[in-house]
RNA sequence: GGGCGAAUACUCAAGCGGUCAACGAGGACAGAUUGUAAAUCUGUUGGCUACGCCUUCGAAGGUUCGAAUCCUUCUUCGCCCA
């Protein structure tokens, strides 16, 4: 990372598109001075995050890579109350115990993607270690006293719980902006934190900690919120598809996870250079303008995958999803050479099995389908085969298909595809 | 504590004793077209050993030849009164 000319880090999230509001004029000039400290909360309600939490962890990112001091706030207390912004609903209690497992998850992420060595390191808090420690009364009578109901009621996210919704809001929920208030007047106090990061849902209760600092300890601090970012046909970003993308490598393979970012309609692509990749506004024009030139060659897709790939797996497995991508998109699987389809093999899901399972006259290609979770039961897998959506070892297959052994790529691997994009293989070892 | 009302498949939402595996919309998935794109058109959308069978309509019981539909209890939620 390049530190040494620090970027203007708001006027950088205006070209990206990400910046949503900021709380003062002032901001400016108090980051003209570097090393200072922004902290951004993380709910540990999950025990993986998802690409739709990258965001926020790369604006610590930015923050950083403009000369100045991110915290990841882990919201290990939070976390068992759950904060009522943009929720439709009261949320789940989750247990304490799992709380503790998830932040344990979610660690190493934060690793990959910022910086916890040099002058201006990164950190992590769990505000588990200050907010467990309050009792009721002290919290009521040294914070809650700061706090107007009549300013509560009137917050969105409240408001629309009581008024819009059939669901209510309970004293739980209700009583969440207070905690996130205090966590930042504690991280002011002892950090010298000044400015609190978070998602434009969370304009409210970063406004509610900066009163309270004011009003407690007579200091200026500052909030600024990203935009919340959707896909151009209005949709959360890595939801839906076949289900979340996570981060982690055991729930979402790299080759899966590159494949995300491989198929992205070409507006969100571009949009994603700006938002998810440190690339800087000239090459990201200049992707941009490639892109537009031939949309076919899906430069901006690539970039993307590839960027955030290597940013979240490494370099290594970016590179094995990109040559997996090329075999088994950029050709036919047939062409494979032996050793290049045991690659491949290993990123695809699908079941191992033994030369057993062929028997005498084959295997059903429905049974395949079910096994290497393509379809999710035979009534999908014959409506696939029904409609010829399946290939397999490059060769359109219909119901009664079997998978025998003479039609085995070098001898081992039946490589399935569903529909255009969907791929796996069943291994049958000798 | 009292009164009223709601709970249906991924989501919203019909249904008011048999013709209900359950209208409709959205979403999702697949086919054609393309560029592993968008848009468009078509089809599918509980499961299976499949012209039949099995399991679903908040949970558990009950009435009936027969219930998502009626009754009882419970759970959760909303509204109103205290």
């Amino acid at each position: 990372m390049n530190l040494n000319a620090p970027t203007d880090f708001i006027a950088d999230l205006k070209w990206r598109g990400l910046l949503h509001q900021t709380t003062s004029d002032l901001l400016g000039g108090h980051l003209l001075t570097s090393g200072r400290l922004a902290y951004c909360g993380f709910d540990p309600t999950s025990d993986s995050l998802t690409v739709g939490n990258l965001l926020p962890i790369m604006m610590l990112a930015r923050w950083q890579q403009a000369g100045h001091r991110p915290i990841v706030l882990m919201g290990g207390a939070t976390g068992l109350i759950g904060d009522p912004s943009g929720k439709s609903a009261e949320r789940q209690v989750i247990s304490a115990e799992k709380v503790r497992h998830h932040i344990a998850r979610q660690r190493p992420i934060f690793a990959r993607v910022l910086d916890f060595t040099g002058s201006n390191a990164a950190s992590v808090v769990d505000n588990a270690e200050w907010l467990m420690k309050i009792g009721y009364i002290e919290m009521l009578r040294d914070v809650g006293k700061f706090f107007s109901v009549n300013q509560m009621v009137a917050r969105d996210s409240v408001a629309t719980r009581l008024t819009e919704r059939e669901q209510g809001i309970s004293y739980t929920e209700f009583s969440y902006m207070i905690l996130q208030a205090y966590d930042f007047l504690h991280l002011h106090r002892t950090a010298g934190c000044t400015v609190q990061i978070g998602g434009a849902d969370q304009w409210g209760n970063i406004c509610s900690g900066i009163d309270l600092i004011r009003r407690i300890s007579s200091a200026d601090a500052y909030g600024i919120t990203n935009q919340l970012v959707t896909k151009s046909d209005g949709t959360k970003i890595g939801k839906s598809e076949s289900g979340a993308i996570y981060l982690n490598a055991d729930r979402t393979s790299p080759y899966r996870f590159h494949q995300f970012w491989m198929n992205a309609a070409d507006d969100d692509a571009l949009k994603f250079l700006k938002w998810f990749t440190f690339l800087s506004h000239e090459k990201i024009e200049a992707i941009s303008l490639a892109h537009k030139s031939d949309p076919a060659a899906r430069l901006a897709q690539k970039t993307a995958a590839d960027e955030l790939t290597t940013m979240v797996h490494g370099e290594t497995e970016t590179q094995r999803a990109g040559l997996c991508a090329k075999a088994l998109f950029g050709g036919d699987i047939r062409d494979l050479d032996e050793q290049s389809a045991i690659d491949v093999a290993a990123d695809l899901p699908g079941p191992r099995l033994t030369r057993d399972a062929l028997a005498e006259s084959g295997k059903l290609v429905v049974d395949l389908l079910v096994e290497s979770a393509l379809a999710s039961s035979k009534r999908e897998a014959r409506e696939f085969l029904e409609t010829g959506a399946v290939q397999v070892n490059g060769e359109r297959v219909t119901l009664e298909s079997r998978v025998a052994a003479d039609s085995l790529l070098h001898g081992s691997f039946a490589f399935i595809r569903r529909g255009k994009r969907n791929w796996a293989v069943a291994e049958f070892a000798k």
